[in-house]
DNA sequence: CTTTTGACCTGACAGC
DNA sequence: TGCTGTCAGGTCAAAA
């Protein structure tokens, strides 16, 4: 479910609530999630103080200062800001339960999401050592990316969903780029010239800033740390809209397999 | 090394 | 109404 804009999204709804809070209880209903919860959630947690909420890529990292907890949404997960009295429901696998009452509730109806503790440099924990830039930072430039796809025979939608070479653009993001790039999404990647690169990096950062401006992308059931959907589906140029008018020239939208996940494009935008 | 495939899970939806 | 099949925002691990 979530891309870098929803899980920003998440970062910024959850913040607020949740700094300088002191974690009273961690309830963990259901650890098979794609890695079992770690018992030392539950033991190490509680009395910590939380004092940063940082992401990188899709992970989110709760800071304290004997600990990072390390959370990924998978497909289908949400974090929402609760009163601990609000019963749970059958997917709200893990609570994180604040002094003052607030919850942290982690629902995932797909289990693909994950909740880690780490007592170490969280950059450095097997998950995330190997991610490549911020789409958003300085470091992820038109070099690096041409760099990434020089002598690369598979697609570039593909290349583009491959953290190392980005961290954080998935399915929805990788397509409306590419679109806004006037680039197929099935093009190798070897075959980008250093003009498209540069189009595409620029792209890429106009799209993920415009959805994290509107809240995330609302599919079916992405929600923020409030429980409301996102908005940015309404400006969705591709993802989704096979058979509908390009919004630029009108011409059908066409969906392709590429491997096992769809891909969008306009026909006559795109080349 | 790169690329492809399977695996992990459940819900929503289309079609019969 | 109810069944079956397909697809879904991710990404690791193993196979080719």
């Amino acid at each position: 479910m979530p891309e870098l804009p929803e899980v920003e999204t998440t970062r910024r709804g959850i913040a607020p609530h949740l700094l300088g809070r002191c974690v009273r209880t961690v309830v963990i209903r259901n650890p098979h999630l794609r890695w079992t919860v770690p018992l030392a959630l539950a033991t190490e947690l509680p009395g910590q103080t939380l004092h940063a909420v940082e992401r990188r890529a899709k992970y989110l990292l709760l800071r304290t200062g004997h600990g990072t907890v390390i959370v990924h949404l998978g497909m289908s997960g949400s974090l929402r800001v609760v009163d601990e009295s609000l019963p749970a429901g059958p997917y709200d696998h893990v609570d994180l339960v604040f002094s003052g009452g607030k919850c942290l509730r982690l629902r995932d109806p797909r289990r693909f999401g994950a909740i880690l503790w780490t007592q170490t440099d969280p950059a450095q924990h097997a998950l995330l050592r190997d991610l490549g830039p911020e789409p958003l930072a300085p470091e992820f430039t038109a070099a690096w990316l041409g760099a990434c796809m020089h002598g690369r025979r598979a697609a570039v939608r593909d290349l583009l969903l491959n953290a190392r070479i980005v961290a954080g653009v998935g399915n929805i993001y990788a397509n409306e780029a590419l679109f806004r790039a006037g680039i197929r999404p099935g093009r190798r990647g070897g075959r980008l010239s250093h003009a498209d690169c540069s189009r595409l990096v620029s792209s890429i950062r106009v799209i993920l800033r415009r959805a994290i401006a509107a809240g995330g992308t609302t599919l079916r059931d992405f929600q923020n740390a409030e429980g409301d959907p996102g908005h940015f589906q309404r400006a969705l140029s591709v993802y989704g809209r096979a058979g509908h008018p390009c919004r630029r020239c009108g011409t059908p939208v066409k969906a392709l397999a590429i491997g096992q996940r769809r891909a969008f494009f306009c026909p006559h935008c795109q080349r």
